[in-house]
DNA sequence: GTTCCGCATGAATCGATAG
DNA sequence: ACTATCGATTCATGCGGAA
């Protein structure tokens, strides 16, 4: 069983040690964005692109290991400009992760509305980045209703759709207490989503630099675990993951390398708890 | 030079064949929905998955020959799922293109705003494609102000401005005279876009599948090539890209192996350039 | 209290410059 | 020649202050 002890908490160090200290088979689901690779070799932190796959590869034998049989894992990733040209390193992990044994399931793409800015000769700005889905089976734990949004005057301002899918969670919060609003919601025809996500990053909301929004994550959780789920996020960063499971009702157990990052997280994660209990 | 009596023609066979007709550089932008790998053996045309990268290599081989050395190549393409998997030849086979000496210069991809219906238990539908931007070179031909779009500021406050809107049409009016006020009117309305294009696949025309709407390869022709260029595209099916050179002033050679989709083809190419006489 | 404007701020990328 | 650093470019978003 899982120690007690990891439960809802920040690990500091390598998650390629760190998971070997969890038992087989004990996550529901892990979600991640792993640092991308990177050509400056004097960075401290930083993979090379031509050493990625190979370090990937035994953390996710780990994650494989420990993801329950009907769990989902969802990589979030994207290959960056070099030279001129995107880096091929994340198709090289694809394949190599499916040689690992993985079943590559699904390709989602997260459509990021307020890219960053800038402007080149040969390419436009980047706006979407790949969230990978994996399984260990080709049949696993999917619970779509959870993600359906709403159609008719919402879908049609498209730009607005972000809004209304925050909206919408909001509202879940406050199931408990005002059913009213929510049945208002349930009235509404909801459609199920598509493999293509609209979310905006989280913009300079206070100091944290939020590459991987919290409604990333927080939309992963919601469709492949329910309620008392544990998820696992090897490389947790500023704590997205953790913050979009307490806000979910989820354990969640988050991983990170960087003392600096953890410190973050685990901040963050202290105020959103006792913001529950307020 | 290129024969003058392939220009503007839909040709039939298949294009391995007929590229060899062609002189070394004398196209400007290849763009193309090649056939997609089938798995199902009984289909009396497809490609079966194991044998699409060997398949598709000597035609990219003709391709790069007749390619201007700045122009480009756009691989609109997108893999099925089969037994629950995303297939890998599409990732083998940029692989595969980039060993051949193509430069893998940027992915776009293509949202299907309105895609296919259908639910099932392992994913949602299917909302988006590839479109894989290879160029010979990192240097190559590149015309952005073609195809920007209203900025983000402008599209709400012309809802509530309606001078906005009147100073649009106004100058618009000018647009072909004074080149100084339209460049102005495009900085403060106008945007580059992203690399995430937000496409419906519903055309118009009522006879014909949208698999490939011409809304698709314009915007790259706006993009990538100016009047008069010449435009190939290989696997041109019912001839969504000749109607796209039509309309915008470009040349263009398709072929095709399938009888019924040349006939398809030509008879709309005629339709059109018989509107444009008009 | 609203609405509106200005401004800082990002998982960016290229080309030039410096070592 | 090759690598590390820097400046320029650009836009959606949310905040604070002003009208």
């Amino acid at each position: 069983m899982l120690p007690i002890e990891y439960l809802d908490q920040i690990l500091v160090g390598d998650c390629l040690d760190l998971l070997r200290l969890l038992p087989n088979e004990c996550v529901d689901l892990v979600i991640t964005s792993p640092p991308y690779a990177n050509n400056r070799k004097s960075t401290y932190v930083g993979i090379p692109i031509s050493q990625y796959v190979d370090w990937f590869l035994p953390r996710a034998a780990e994650l494989k290991r420990v993801l329950k049989s009907d769990g989902s894992f969802v990589l979030n990733i994207k290959e960056r400009a070099i030279d001129g040209e995107r880096g091929t390193y994340v198709l090289e992990l694809i394949l190599a992760l499916r040689n690992q044994g993985w079943l590559w399931t699904e390709e989602y793409i997260w459509h990021k509305k307020n890219c960053y800015p800038g402007k080149w000769p040969n390419r436009f700005r980047d706006a979407w980045e790949r969230c990978l889905h994996f399984t260990r089976n080709r049949h696993f734990k999917m619970y779509q209703e959870a993600v359906m949004v709403p159609t008719g005057d919402w879908a049609e301002t498209r730009l607005h759709n972000l809004s209304a899918t925050d909206r919408m969670r909001d509202e879940s919060k406050v199931q408990s207490g005002f059913g009213k609003k929510v049945s208002n919601w349930l009235g509404r025809t909801h459609a199920y989503p598509t493999n293509v996500l609209h979310m905006a990053t989280a913009c300079s909301n206070r100091n944290h630099s939020a590459a991987f929004p919290e409604t990333l994550p927080a939309w992963f959780i919601k469709l492949f675990t329910r309620r008392g789920d544990l998820i696992l996020d090897p490389f947790i960063g500023s704590g997205a993951s953790a913050l979009a499971c307490i806000d979910l009702g989820r354990h969640f157990i988050g991983m990170e390398l960087e003392p600096t990052y953890v410190r973050v997280a685990r901040t963050a994660v202290e105020g959103r708890t006792e913001g529950d209990q307020q």
